[in-house]
DNA sequence: GTCTATAGGTAGATAGAC
DNA sequence: GTCTATCTACCTATAGAC
């Protein structure tokens, strides 16, 4: 992010409200993060309510285009997959706390806030990948599964492990470093679990 | 839960917690829900905190309940990976909001209160079914994967739709009804995807 | 046990000096 | 643009009547 205070003040929100949640976050916290005095973020951003859409409609937003562009990629499926899975997860693996944050809130806020959230133009779109799943069923060259429990098992194994990741480093006692080490490994594994599953 | 008054506010509590989660919750909107007084909550249960951990603990001990119980079982891998999607399935048909509840928690909590959780009796341990699947690939009757990462696939795919569900619904623009019955199907589609991702 | 009233503290937002 | 001081509202928790 800039050195502006503007810049200042969007790196320390979107910090602080990955981490907390909105509800939990204080304006106070975000201010001490930023290094800047609390009334500042009212004069850059009206209120808390507006600072917290300008740090998620960016994430959610980033989240949309980097789904398009691998769903109406010209690719071959198993390549797509690959593709898919290795950057997605490297997406996540720079940004651990991203996706627990954009999916809390959605659950949080209730539905007016997704259905205003899908009306923009930056929503995802899986319709071409789902598309290019029944084609390759119908051609014979994968098993037949059905697209849209595909994508969501895709989708989930990629990013449930970022979500659910006090969760698991509690159960097997590991530490942030060695896990985020699992989380590297972990794309290769995916992607050859996929591709075994959905052979002929 | 019971028609006590004290049943009301765990039920009410259970209720408003899951949906908001802690932070945004206000003790006025759980006794309006339990149909009582604003006073009694604090009556029963002296602070917002020991409400919450009477919700949370029981939520999180029935997880646990529920992961051990399969785990240790006594049976063949692939009817044990068969039950516990089924099983685990089902219980978060009958309580979607549960998981994202917990995981949301866990995450805002920080490294101390997941500390305390994994010290207590109930805890989570899927140390026999890895234990399991690894004497499965040493007979060679299944494919070699990394155990963490099969049972980490096989958590993903049952619990991220729940957690992501405003998301997927968003998406997909479907409502709550047709969506848990995709759920209902979602049981035998993912087990066969994992049991075609195992197989020799 | 259940209610009303209120204390005490905190957080978002604004006003105004510099 | 940036700071200090403060207003206003809300929320948890308690005190006390019934």
């Amino acid at each position: 992010m800039e050195e502006t205070t503007e810049g200042k003040i969007l790196a320390a929100a979107k910090e602080v409200f990955t981490r907390k949640g909105f509800a939990a976050t204080r304006m106070q916290e975000i201010a001490d993060v930023a290094g800047i005095n609390k009334g500042l973020l009212h004069y850059y951003f009206r209120s808390k309510n507006k600072l917290f859409h300008a740090v998620f409609d960016e994430a959610f937003g980033q989240f949309a285009l980097r789904i398009n562009e691998v769903s109406a990629a010209d690719m071959p499926l198993l390549e797509k997959i690959e593709a898919f899975v290795s950057q997605y997860m490297d997406t996540l693996i720079a940004n651990p706390a991203l996706p627990s944050f954009v999916i809390n809130e959605l659950n949080q806020k209730g539905e007016a806030f997704v259905k205003d959230l899908m009306s923009r133009e930056k929503k995802p779109n899986l319709l071409p990948l789902i598309g290019q799943i029944q084609m390759e069923i119908q051609a014979g060259r994968i098993r037949e599964v059905n697209p849209f429990h595909l994508v969501l098992n895709m989708l989930s194994m990629c990013a449930f492990p970022f979500i659910a990741r006090p969760l698991f480093q509690g159960i097997a006692q590991i530490d942030d470093q060695t896990y985020l080490k699992l989380m590297e490994s972990r794309k290769r594994e995916v992607i050859d679990f996929i591709h075994n599953a959905i052979k002929i």
